[in-house]
DNA sequence: CCTGTGATCGTCT
DNA sequence: GACGATCACAGGT
């Protein structure tokens, strides 16, 4: 079933588990969603912490449209926008559609580098600027309600502020994640 | 496997 | 002027 609008219109500790499991596809690549975080407009870490600007503008217009910021002025980083101006970010995700064009844009073969990392997402989806602020329920992107799996949570990763936080969701045993789960205490 | 480091630049202080 | 919601690669274990 494919995600509409309405189910991004939460709080975003609601939709983030939830998306663990998702297919998520941009132009029909992509594959199964296996690790996101949740960033929230009271949370040090979040970009809307500090208010509105023009870069994280995204992630205070209305739920279901991607936020597409530039990370350490080289990567590019995808999050989908929830309720009060917070934001999942898509960490990794196991690749199962056009793993071809996936791996020619990544320059690597090996599927389990694809995409675990927010990063190299973003760069096998062909993620950019040019996508930031697009509704989610719309093309390029297909969004899909989640199989069954099993979510377990840790600490947030590459932050400073907040890092204790319990905001992390990934599904167990996946061979697809950025680095393994670490609990937050 | 694990740790350390350079790359690179827009954004906010 | 400092600092990232990161990644690739080098070197040691």
């Amino acid at each position: 079933m494919r995600l509409r609008k309405d189910f991004f219109a939460r709080s975003v500790h609601d939709v983030a588990p939830e998306l663990v499991g998702a297919t998520l596809l941009v132009d029909g690549v992509g594959g199964r969603i296996v690790e996101v975080e949740a960033y929230d407009h009271e949370d040090p870490a979040a970009h809307s912490y500090r208010g509105k600007t023009e870069r994280n503008a995204s992630m205070f217009g209305p739920p279901g449209r991607a936020y597409v910021y530039r990370s350490y002025g080289i990567h590019w980083c995808l999050n989908l926008v929830c309720e009060d101006a917070s934001a999942v970010l898509i960490r990794a995700l196991e690749p199962t559609h056009r793993l071809d064009v996936m791996a020619s844009r990544r320059g690597i073969a090996e599927p389990r580098l694809l995409a675990a990392g927010p990063g190299r997402l973003a760069q096998a989806l062909g993620i950019t600027g040019e996508q930031d602020g697009l509704p989610l329920d719309r093309a390029p992107f297909e969004i899909y309600a989640r199989e069954d799996v099993d979510v377990e949570v840790g600490r947030r990763v590459g932050i400073t502020k907040a890092a204790e936080r319990p905001w992390r969701y990934g599904e167990v045993g996946s061979k697809f994640l950025s680095r393994p789960i670490r609990p937050s205490y």
